[in-house]
This record gives structure tokens, C-alpha cells and sequence, in this order.
DNA sequence: CACGGTGATGTGACCGAGTCGCATCACGTA
DNA sequence: TACGTGATGCGACTCGGTCACATCACCGTG
């Protein structure tokens, strides 16, 4: 038999999300959520940095995905597939599975103006490091910010839909279609740059 | 000879900025700034939502701006045209006199997580609205969110860069030299998958 | 087998942000 | 003179988060 019971971390985790689907994550106070894991308030701020970052455990590995995702993609590509590899390596994190979940935590982060702000705060996270990759790849600073501001959109704007979607399928199928449509949008936008220019 | 003493709004603000500025924002207590305003805790918050929120004054002006800025730009304007007018709204907030004090408060947002978090929530919500007023101008929701991120980076960039400036200069002229650089990286861009859709 | 180190937890006190109900007080007005 | 109103003060309270210190089970070593 162990020390303790095993794996606190998972049952603080396990505790927050059923106590924020009873009563509210604005109503659920860090006390509770540790005597329900058997804890204490002292040792939930051992394993999470505060109340919001319960909701948004294993984000930090988006920005590692995206990264290599990126300095994986095969030499000689397009800015654009450079991009695509760096999306789908976010897509592996959310298998079809665990796809109700999501949709609870996804619920519970529109409830809270707390929650959105932090989650607005991760995305910009994600953003700007996968902004630093393609920039380095790429050797085009603002070509980088436009296409990782791109990419994330339709990650995002997939995560989404997919989300919503009745029928079951992979995230980065969704996620795929997302990043075609928004290639067509900056296509259609340089032409229009380009004739603009050439008729001024 | 006014009921209490007048402009508690105002006392409140430059004692807030005082006080950050000599101990730092985190080190700076709610009493402590209503204090020195003559004031008291509860009439601080009743002013400010937050403590954040102080440092953020005025920031709600600029969603209206640009809304303001693209649904005034006259018919016929490109999608970039619409999107200049947007993002010069924006720099009418901020004149070269004030330039001084936006450097301390720019200081300020650096120094702190909280802050930072609040900042890149203020710039989500001027981004998304002017994804909404551009998406409505052109009838293209992803061609608004591309210009909507790629004004709103302009912006952010140029302000940057001005603040940082040792010359005096209208913000709007490095704002307007960012976003030409971002138009010419789209359109490189745009060249780039006409190419590759052309060729594959 | 005894001993000391180590790491995860508990305990209780503490701080600061933010809220709330109620009192106050200066002013305008009937 | 009396009353309504709006901005403020007051004091108590909740909750998130921190900290110093104690505990306790395990592990390795002599």
C-alpha cells in the first residue's frame, strides 16, 4: 500500500470537474474541491498554480506540439504546409474519445469571463510560439505572425465545430478543412493586394 | 465648494500610477492607492472593477473606434482600404504628447503576469470586434479574421516601435508602415499558393 | 535493526482582492 | 423645514493564494 492514496493530482482533477458541473466553477470554492479528494486547500495549490488552471491541465504541451510539428515539416515546403504541419501536431491531442469531455469544459469556460480570459491567454501563448517557429523556418517575420495567427484560427474554429458536430470523426479532418478555407481568404486577398497595386 | 473633494476618479488613477511606478504594481495595495487618493478601498472598486482594470482605463473607446474607423470608409475602398480605416481609428486615441506616460504604463504591463493576461484579453476583444465590423463590410468571415489579426498585429507593433522611438512622430505613420509590411507579406503569401495550387 | 534523509501532505495563521449591507453627509428641492 | 438622492465611509465577511512549520511514511545506509 502506498503512503497516501494514489495519484492526488488526478483525483483534485477528477473532484474540481464534477464539483464545477454541480454547482458552477464560480460556485465551487478550492476548499471543497480538495475535501472531496480527500486533500487540503494547501496541497491543490501544490498541484495546480491556481483555481483556473485546473481547467487547462496539459495546455503547456500544445506549445511543444506545435513547435515540432513545425521543425518536422519536410524541407522544401510550402509556407502553407509548413503551417499545416504545426496544426495537425495540435490536433493529436484530442483524440475523438474524449470528445464529450471537451464539450463540458468547453461549456464550463464560456460560464466564467475568469475562465475566457485565461483561455484567451493560452491561445495567445500557443500563438506566439508557434508565430517564433514558422518565423525561424521561414525567415519572414510577419509572413510568420499572419500564418500563425491563421493557423491557430482554424484550429480553434475547427476545435469548434468539431465540438459541436453531431457525427463522430478526427479533429484534424475539421481542422484541415478550416485551413484550406482560410488559404483560399489570403489567396483571394493577395489578388486583390496585387492588382490594387499594379492599378495604383 | 463641491460636496467632497472633486474627480475621485482621477485621484484614484494618478495615485494608482504613482504608486505603481515607485513599488510596483504587485507590490501596491487597493488601501494603499485609495488612500493616498483620500479615499477608501470601496470607493476604489466602485470606480474600477479591478485592480487591473485601472491601468486599462479607456480602452473600452477603443472598440468603438474601429468600429467606428471601417464602417466609415468610403464605398469602393479594397479590403485593405476598409482595414487602414480601421486601424488609423484606433491611433487617434493615443497623441504625441502622452507618449511619455504610455511608455511608464507599458513598463508596467511587462513587469506583471496579471496585467499581461488582462492586456492580451483587451486586445482579443478589439480584435473580435473588428472582425465583426469588417466581416459585416466585406461579407467574408475568414477574409475579416485574417485582416482583422493582421490590423490588430500592425497596431500592436507600431505601437511598440513608436513608444520606443527616441523621435517624435504621429503614431499613425509607423502604424501605416507596419501594416504595408503586412500587406506586402500576405500578398507574397497569396503569390505563394497560386503557385503551389497552380503547380499541384 | 536503528538512523537520518526525503518528499508529499497537514495545520493554522496570514494577506490582499473584492463584496455587501448599512450609516452618513452634503446638497437640491418641495 | 423636511425629504430625497447620490457619493462616500465603515466594518464585517468570503475566498483565493502563500507561508512556516510539523508530520509521517518510505528508502537507503551503516
Amino acid at each position: 500500500m502506498a503512503r497516501w492514496e494514489p495519484d492526488a493530482r488526478g483525483r483534485l482533477l477528477h473532484a474540481a470537474v464534477d464539483l464545477f458541473a454541480e454547482r458552477g466553477y464560480e460556485a465551487t470554492t478550492a476548499a471543497q474541491i480538495a475535501e472531496r479528494a480527500g486533500l487540503t486547500k494547501t496541497t491543490l495549490f501544490r498541484h495546480f498554480a491556481d483555481k483556473r488552471e485546473i481547467l487547462f491541465q496539459g495546455q503547456e504541451a500544445l506549445v511543444a506540439l506545435a513547435v515540432d510539428g513545425v521543425a518536422g515539416a519536410p524541407a522544401g515546403s510550402t509556407p502553407f504546409e509548413v503551417l499545416h504541419a504545426g496544426v495537425f501536431a495540435l490536433c493529436t491531442m484530442h483524440p475523438a474519445e474524449r470528445r464529450a469531455d471537451q464539450r463540458g469544459i468547453d461549456a464550463l469556460l464560456a460560464s466564467s469571463p475568469e475562465l475566457q480570459e485565461r483561455a484567451v491567454f493560452k491561445r495567445s501563448t500557443i500563438t506566439e510560439a508557434l508565430r517564433r517557429s514558422l518565423a525561424e523556418r521561414l525567415g519572414d517575420d510577419r509572413q510568420a505572425a499572419v500564418l500563425a495567427d491563421l493557423g491557430v484560427r482554424a484550429y480553434y474554429g475547427g476545435f469548434a465545430v468539431w465540438i459541436a458536430s453531431p457525427v463522430d470523426g478526427p479533429l484534424a479532418d475539421v481542422v484541415a478543412d478550416e485551413l484550406t478555407a482560410y488559404e483560399a481568404a489570403v489567396g483571394s486577398l493577395g489578388a486583390t493586394t496585387l492588382a490594387s497595386s499594379s492599378a495604383g
